[in-house]
DNA sequence: TGTACATCAGTGAACGCGCGTTCACTGATGTAC
DNA sequence: TGTACATCAGTGAACGCGCGTTCACTGATGTAC
């Protein structure tokens, strides 16, 4: 039976919701349309009324997962590099590790995502250069100026690296899995220009955070 | 039929080694072990005198494909760090990113391992230890001692992170994929104390080496 | 405002296909005598 | 060394199952008059 617009446009965005949730969770190629249609209480053919394709789906639902980490970037515009310093603390927190469904679909899907169609890795590539544009906009109100955008790519690419070695090993070593969630946090804000370097070169960037790992 | 024991152990390691490259090209939930086996020159049955579950064979093939690169790092035992540059190279080199089969089962699967049943996640986590602890070694003997196991865990995160962003932004943007992979040499030498800093603080562990890529 | 009807979001059966695993069987190997 | 036979690596048919996608159909919506 048809259905207001106003109730297509809620479904469309309950399917992109409930796709999201479990690709991050059980992986693309780990969820079924079934599965997905029924989470967002509709049928698999409303699916492939809303969407083309499995793939279709998957892309739109890997764009909307990097809104809220777009978000935390670019909440406290004015205090950069503060909204870079909550963006690394929320990234690598046991929060977001044991988070997959709600937590960043970078690190989710990392390895996934070269092996999927096309149109999932055009939305990884938009949305990892975003992301990487705020940091670069977030490190230049830094002291330390310079190398901005290998530093950025470099940060982004250890934090993804970091949240997903951590979930790798979360089961059969815990305690390597904390480490690594620790250590990529202060080796990234270090590389981001908070904390002085271990030889006391480097400047600081604001006054010391709470840890709350 | 049966075979002779040599032939049987010779069919084991051609299931352990082709099961690894598809694993690695394709996922652990890509490829099926009939075409594993087929591969190998076998049917599937003769897998699973082998093998208890296409689990175990994954498990097993994730630690013989982590073998190559332990190899670099122990490779000259005397030159530490230098086995640690040569590694930080081959692991962030274009070759790398582009040959999946015969790459890190690490970068290749990082994201897929956490929902593997647990065999896996064990082999990815003896595994990962066991390069950082390499790692370490190598930091030990360049100038900067101190943080050097949370420099290894951050050094090892950010490379696969970093290949498998690279990889998962290749098709769709090329260029972005091997600025990646540069960016991601460049500061992990860094953190490994190779190559003055930004601000010049950071002593050299050894001569200018050629950069590949 | 009231009526007629085209639209189209959503339903659910059906499609062909490949999945991991089981199992009765084969037949060369390798051991016991 | 020669013979009898237990072993067991490997074969291939069969299992139940879930996959992504298609399609004829339904019926409330929303538009044309």
């Amino acid at each position: 039976m048809k259905v207001t617009k106003e109730k297509a446009i809620e479904n469309r965005a309950a399917l992109v919701h409930a796709a999201g949730r479990l690709f991050r969770e059980r992986g693309i190629d780990g969820v079924g349309v079934a599965e997905i249609s029924k989470k967002a209480g509709l049928t698999h053919g409303a699916l492939y009324a809303q969407f083309p394709s499995k793939e279709a789906l998957a892309a739109e639902a890997f764009a909307s997962g990097l809104r809220p980490g777009l978000k935390i970037l670019t909440a406290n515009e004015a205090g950069l590099p503060a909204g870079l310093m909550d963006f690394i603390d929320h990234y690598m927190s046991f929060d977001h590790r044991d988070n997959l469904a709600a937590g960043c679909p970078m690190s989710a899907s990392a390895s996934e995502v070269a092996r999927q169609d096309k149109m999932v890795g055009e939305r990884f590539a938009e949305g990892f250069e975003q992301i990487v544009a705020l940091l670069e906009r977030g490190l230049g109100a830094s002291p330390v100026k310079a190398d901005t955008r290998p530093r950025a790519l470099a940060m982004m690419a250890a934090m993804i690296g970091g949240v997903a070695a951590s979930r790798a090993v979360a089961k059969a070593d815990p305690k390597l899995s904390n480490q690594i969630l620790r250590a990529v946090r202060q080796i990234v804000g270090e590389v981001g220009g908070e904390e002085a370097q271990v030889d006391g070169a480097r400047g600081r960037a604001r006054p010391t955070r709470r840890r709350t790992n």
